[in-house]
DNA sequence: TCTCACACCTTTGAAGTGG
DNA sequence: CCACTTCAAAGGTGTGAGA
């Protein structure tokens, strides 16, 4: 505590830290002052028992720290698929040169949108060939440093580590997640941009797809279905994609964007929502000419017909009952009357590649005809409940309820910035527990893998919300329901891992090293510090750390073995990454006063989001990767323990990218680290390569 | 639960046309 | 050369049958 209250960090509202540092933020602050569970819970992934192969002379060291951080606060712990969540050591404090200038405020745009549908429970549809996310997910920046190139990037993480199942009508928990699929990070395929041309415009983030096929080589986000999950958006102030992973991440979560994964749609309701807003789904529709259209005009044709019939037979006296009864099971289920009118303009929430323009249309939106026809669309007693809401379910005062329980604290209209920090020490880890201790299933279930998150305020505060969104049972609620976004997910870097957008990949389409000129705006400049930078190719992309070879290769569609390059040799790199990264996540704190108000440091954009009523800001980092050691694999382990330990690495200069010493204790200096660091991640390195040739996997554009 | 083919629809971009 | 229109191909959707 005493730590926590020393932290500078506490007292900014904006801050930097280095991505692979873990750091202590604010919101650990508050939340250990509040008697929150720390906020940080780094989320080792190993491989299956017994498949984590790494050379012994890596392998060995990685785990050896791995394992010899318990005294030093470490702890490990099986998290659903044999992925170990550690405790990091306490971490310097941020240093006030190091905070950045700019102060980002992100609004998600067509939020009506996204509220109706968290209200019924957000479904996403994920297929092998992908599909898309609807509603789009789009965002408005603002406050950014007009003249600094950010990269701006999404993720999807889990919301907790619970499967789902639709039974009576609402989403219930059904178990224990089932192991965590291959994180990967989508890069707007307009970075680098600045951030003139970032506010100049709406972010949209419609070409990420999803899917559930665990050996996708196209880049798209890999999902298990009947799981929560959450996105994310990251904003990056860097000027090359190079320098992402020393970079600093501010980390938003949209609370009403989370979605349970489905291949096929579980609620009507929601089926009714994307068909009523989706353009693609037109033809779906009631009304138009659409195949639905069709159906509903044969049902009614046949129902007539049937009926002609009856009364010719049986007489006219009983009809009726039966031809209500008829019309009545038919109405219900095909035809929501509401859904009937024209949903609104449906561009609004689809729209074409640039939404720059588009603003006025989405802002529109919002008066369209269907906040009340889409409110009333089904009727089952849930909705009603909420009918309230039927008057203005885009209105501010949106109300349902439950909104308006959560928030109080709803500010619409502006975001929450929170700053995630990779620090975190064993000591506060253990620390808070405090009493929050709330155990829910889910929790129990997993009680191994995580700390026993805390979610007093936060849980409930999310919990209650999406509990309720999603229709759970009222016991439930309160249940550690949304406490692991971030625990259950170590930034796992590798192959797919980034996913750039089409035009992106597709520049990067083939050449790994030219993927630096990918990240550099398209144009061909390498960055020539990270070219110098040591021998860092394991892939063959030499001016590319190996995670971005990963991520840039598996999104240019090159085949990679899904596991294979996933677990051995990757897999140091992302058990230090996500070690590191794990720091940050697992229990994030969902306290509304933390979100609302305080920036959060987070250490890894795999950590879980805060919860906050309108949406949630927390900055996070890359996994610690020195820069030097660019072969990324298992670097990043050695340094203290895990992780954070990694040295600040020596960052590019001319990065904007906030390098200081966040927190570990080691990280002092970069000087004395680096060294060793570099000299220890070389000799990785080849160790790794040794290994990845052995691999053999054309993740490399290059032999 | 998942996968697939399907019909229906929107989006995209090339080609054509006119000023 | 530019703006606009037309058109076909590409791609996104939910559906429903089958596994």
């Amino acid at each position: 505590m005493n730590f926590l209250m020393r932290d500078p960090v506490i007292q900014g509202s904006s801050m930097a830290y280095h991505p692979f540092i873990p750091h202590r933020g604010p919101e650990f602050a508050m939340s250990a002052m509040l008697g929150h569970q720390p906020p940080f819970f780094p989320a080792l992934a190993l491989p299956p028992s017994g498949s984590l192969s790494l050379p012994g002379a890596l392998g060995k060291p990685i785990m050896d720290q791995l394992m010899g951080a318990a005294d030093t606060g470490l702890h490990f712990s099986s998290l659903g698929h044999q992925a170990a969540a550690a405790h990091l050591r306490p971490l310097k404090t941020l240093e006030p040169e190091e905070e950045v200038e700019d102060d980002p405020k992100v609004h998600l745009e067509a939020k009506e949108l996204w509220e109706l549908f968290h209200k019924k429970g957000t479904e996403m549809v994920i297929t092998k060939s992908g599909r898309r996310m609807f509603p789009p997910f789009k965002v408005r920046c603002t406050g950014l440093d007009k003249k600094a190139k950010y990269i701006l990037l999404m993720d999807i993480v889990a919301a907790d580590d619970c499967r789902y199942k639709f039974h009576n009508s609402r989403w219930m928990v059904a178990g224990k997640a089932d192991p965590e699929m291959p994180k990967r990070m989508y890069i707007h395929p307009d970075s680098p941009a600045t951030g003139e041309q970032w506010m100049s415009k709406v972010v949209n983030f419609h070409k990420l797809k999803l899917t559930n096929n665990i050996s996708d080589k196209h880049g798209f986000t890999i999902l298990n279905s009947m799981h929560k999950y959450q996105p994310r958006f990251h904003i990056v102030r860097a000027n090359d994609i190079l320098k992402l992973p020393y970079s600093t991440f501010r980390t938003y979560v949209f609370p009403e964007t989370d979605f349970i994964a489905v291949t096929a749609y579980q609620n009507d309701k929601i089926t009714q929502l994307k068909i009523d807003h989706n353009p693609f789904a037109k033809g779906f529709r009631d009304t138009g000419n659409g195949r639905r259209e069709k159906r509903k005009q044969l049902a009614l044709q046949s129902m007539r017909s049937y009926e002609e019939q009856q009364k010719k037979e049986n007489g006219a006296s009983d009809d009726s009952s039966g031809e209500q009864a008829s019309f009545k099971c038919f109405g219900q289920a095909s035809s929501p009357a509401v859904s009937t009118v024209g949903p609104p303009h449906l561009k609004d929430f689809c729209d074409s590649e640039e939404d720059s323009d588009d603003e006025s249309k989405d802002g529109n939106h919002k008066d369209g005809p269907d906040s009340s026809k889409i409110s009333t669309t089904t009727g089952d007693g849930k909705d009603h409940e909420a009918s309230p809401a039927k008057g203005h379910p885009f209105g501010s005062s949106d109300s349902t309820g439950r909104r308006t329980q959560k928030s109080q604290a709803d500010s619409r209209q502006s975001p929450i910035t929170v700053i995630s920090s990779t620090t975190r020490s064993g000591e506060e880890l253990k620390s808070p527990s405090l009493d929050q201790s709330k155990t829910d299933e889910c929790r129990s279930i997993s009680k191994d893998s995580f700390m026993p998150l805390t979610v007093q305020t936060d849980s409930a505060h999310m919990g209650h919300n999406h509990l309720h969104n999603f229709g759970f049972p009222p016991g439930l609620t309160g249940q550690q329901f949304f406490n692991h976004l971030g625990s259950a997910h170590p930034f796992l870097l590798h192959p797919g891992q980034f996913n750039m957008g089409g035009a992106f990949s597709n520049m990067a389409a083939g050449m790994g090293p030219l993927l630096a000129a990918v990240s550099s705006g398209g144009v061909s400049t390498m960055d020539t510090a990270s070219m110098a930078s040591p021998p860092q190719s394991l892939t063959g992309a030499p001016g590319l750390p190996f995670h971005l070879q990963q991520h840039v290769l598996a999104s240019q569609g090159l085949a990679m073995s899904p596991f294979g390059s996933l677990f051995p040799y990757p897999y140091t790199y992302m058990a230090a990454a996500a070690a590191a990264s794990s720091a940050a996540s697992s229990s994030v704190h969902r306290h509304p006063f933390l979100n609302a108000v305080r920036p959060r440091l987070r250490y890894s954009p795999y950590s879980l989001p805060m919860t906050v009523p309108d949406s949630t800001l927390l900055t996070t980092a890359v996994p610690p990767m020195p820069t030097v050691a660019g072969g990324g694999g298992g670097p990043e382990l050695k340094a203290d323990g895990l992780v954070p330990a990694s040295p600040a690495v020596t960052l590019d200069s001319s990065s904007e990218v906030t390098s200081h010493s966040s927190g570990i204790p080691s990280a002092s200096p970069k000087a004395c680290a680096e060294k060793d660091a570099a000299n220890e991640l070389q000799s990785i390195q080849r160790l790794v390569s040794g290994l990845e040739s052995s691999q053999d996997r054309p993740r490399s554009g290059s032999p």
